[in-house]
DNA sequence: CTGTTAGCGCATTCAA
DNA sequence: TTGAATGCGCTAACAG
């Protein structure tokens, strides 16, 4: 219950709680504050007093002192996104044991909003940033570089960025996209589809103008569209642009873009999606035809889910370690904050290739 | 570029603005603050010293003068569920496009937890918290009239609370589980089992008990479970203790339960999931058990997603506004903040049940 | 061990 | 209109 004193206004301060003790600022703050040497019976007196005032530290006075604010900040393209909202529960579980707390930002993917995002996070005086950055190349990475410049740590989260030397934490992209496609080859598919590939209205038509696209754009997509390649060219099978989905990455477009490619001449019996939205996409386009998996297409798609598991046959999918993600890269932003040596490296976690029911040969056509 | 002198150290102040552009202190402050009048000459001056120092406002400094942190906080059980992760979603782009960011913490239904995370964010001076709660009677809501009488305004989100006269923005579940079940009542089943009920370890023998246990726990499940009973009662069907599960909700137990209810004498036909979960659970039970939906049993499940309506049959579900339930949290929030008059009064938002194909008349046994 | 004093960076009186 | 002076609540030197 709140004492029944007409006090000053407002929660009760520091100075409230010494003279209600009896005693100097000083020492109610260092009883209060954890820190110095109090006798027993003052520390006693004052713990008494802030208990009957109801007195709670205002932790904005206690930063702007500190220079601290045991804030982290963190930006993702999209909070409401299971992948993401794993990843930022890691985050937090991991940096709250460890007294930090998380201001979150969505940026849904634009660049403006990231450097908003960022700038309100500097001027919250945030203790270090982790973010999933939509930034790619040398010239977008300014507002990072801000962050840096004021003395805030950023570590990269599920996105690396080659023009920073940051630690970032993230999965081994590349290589699980391999080992999905090679698995499609090992079952005998040569025409294997992917989707989804870069956001660009103009199809490519070559692998090099392919790449360069990809390059252009997320990370993560464009390693994971290199391990589409890579399994292919260890395959000897050759790259057709007709099979790899470009524009706008929508559930409806990738069903759109599935049923053309099964619709093609020499139509795909194999498809790699690199996300969760991608394979529900494929899985609407397969009903769509009237056709059914894995007889007439075998499926493996990115990030795992209790749903990929329950299906009628259950999905072969890549599982990713989210909270692991969150957790590692909160690790990695707190370390130093306490006294560790800044590493500046490249944490990779890996994946793991849950295999079920989605693949199978080839129907002889 | 930052500029290349020796400062103090640390980002600019307004002083050192001040300075550069040979102005009061005061000055800079309204030009940059923007507020009361300062003359173009002057303010062109400070503008191109900020611009040159490279000066953002201190938040935590504006905040301890102005008593007002533009900071929402936000409680909810886990901000990695997807449902969850949508209402914050809502709640962050409400709140950041009317210029508030968001302090997220989430408590895993632990009452201490939520206790710990409201003096979190009352610490750091959020101007609101909107809250997910997991407390339910008169005792558990302490910390809730901690927050209010230190002058921060509360909205409840998903969960009402009874015991407490505060704005609560939520859906109406007891009319959803309802019509779900009428629905399933009307293709003729009568042996309907309700996943998952309250998690009592003894399992409750009369309805009298399982509603005591129920009001014991979640706000929603308890209003899930009487829409459930509302349904049974209109149609005159007697209720069964052992339709419907009790004990830890988890996908695991699910499947064990209804594994159980479809082995009963008289087993179930169809089946009410008040969550994901529970429907992925009853799906692997319904595998287990080598039968089919919706021939041997029909399905209906809080929770609409891409997953459920790709299905092979696709599923039908109840639809939330996962969104709107958090902007409308924030809105009602952040209109007495901004001059409004406070409602404190409890905003229903609706839910639309997703006909599909998971629900057929019982099989004659 | 304790109390006094001086900032942290900004908003905001109050004179000038 | 502008600038000097105060205070927000706390931490941290410093002296006692």
């Amino acid at each position: 219950m709140p004492a029944d004193r007409g006090r000053t206004s407002g929660p009760p301060t520091i100075s409230e709680v010494a003279a209600e003790a009896g005693v100097g600022r000083a020492t109610a703050a260092r009883t209060l504050g954890g820190y110095g040497y109090v006798s027993p019976e003052l520390k006693e007196r004052v713990l008494a007093a802030a208990e009957k005032l109801g007195y709670r530290a205002n932790a904005l006075a206690r930063s702007m002192s500190t220079g601290v604010s045991h804030t982290l900040g963190v930006i993702v393209a999209d909070i409401g996104n299971p992948f993401f909202a794993g990843v930022v529960r890691g985050i937090c579980d991991t940096s709250r044991a460890r007294g930090f707390d998380t201001i979150v930002l969505s940026t849904y993917e634009n660049l403006d909003e990231e450097v908003a995002a960022t700038n309100v996070l500097i001027d919250k005086r945030v203790d270090g940033v982790i973010i999933a950055s939509a930034a790619v190349g040398r010239g977008e990475v300014a507002h990072i570089r801000t962050a840096l410049d004021r003395g805030i740590p950023v570590v990269l989260v599920d996105r690396a960025i080659g023009a920073l030397d940051l630690d970032a934490v993230v999965i081994n992209n590349r290589d699980a996209a391999r080992e999905a496609v090679e698995v499609l080859i090992a079952a005998g598919h040569r025409r294997i589809g992917f989707v989804w590939g870069p956001p660009v209205t103009k199809v490519p038509r070559t692998r090099r103008e392919l790449l360069a696209a990809a390059s252009r754009n997320l990370w993560t997509d464009g390693e994971r569209l290199r391990g589409y390649l890579d399994a292919l060219d260890d395959a000897h099978i050759p790259f057709d642009p007709e099979l790899v989905m470009v524009g706008p990455k929508t559930e409806e477009r990738a069903t759109e873009e599935v049923v053309r490619m099964l619709r093609l001449p020499r139509r795909i019996t194999a498809l790699f999606c690199t996300e969760t939205d991608a394979v529900t996409g494929a899985l609407r386009a397969v009903r769509q035809e009237k056709l059914s998996y894995p007889r007439d297409l075998s499926l493996i798609g990115f990030d795992d889910s209790a749903w990929a598991a329950v299906m009628d046959p259950p999905l072969t999918m890549i599982e990713q370690p989210v909270h692991q993600l969150g957790a590692k890269a909160a690790e990695v932003l707190l370390d130093p904050l306490e006294g560790a040596e800044p590493r500046r490296e490249m944490h990779t976690l890996r994946t793991r290739l849950v295999l079920r029911s989605s693949v199978a040969p080839p129907q002889p056509s």
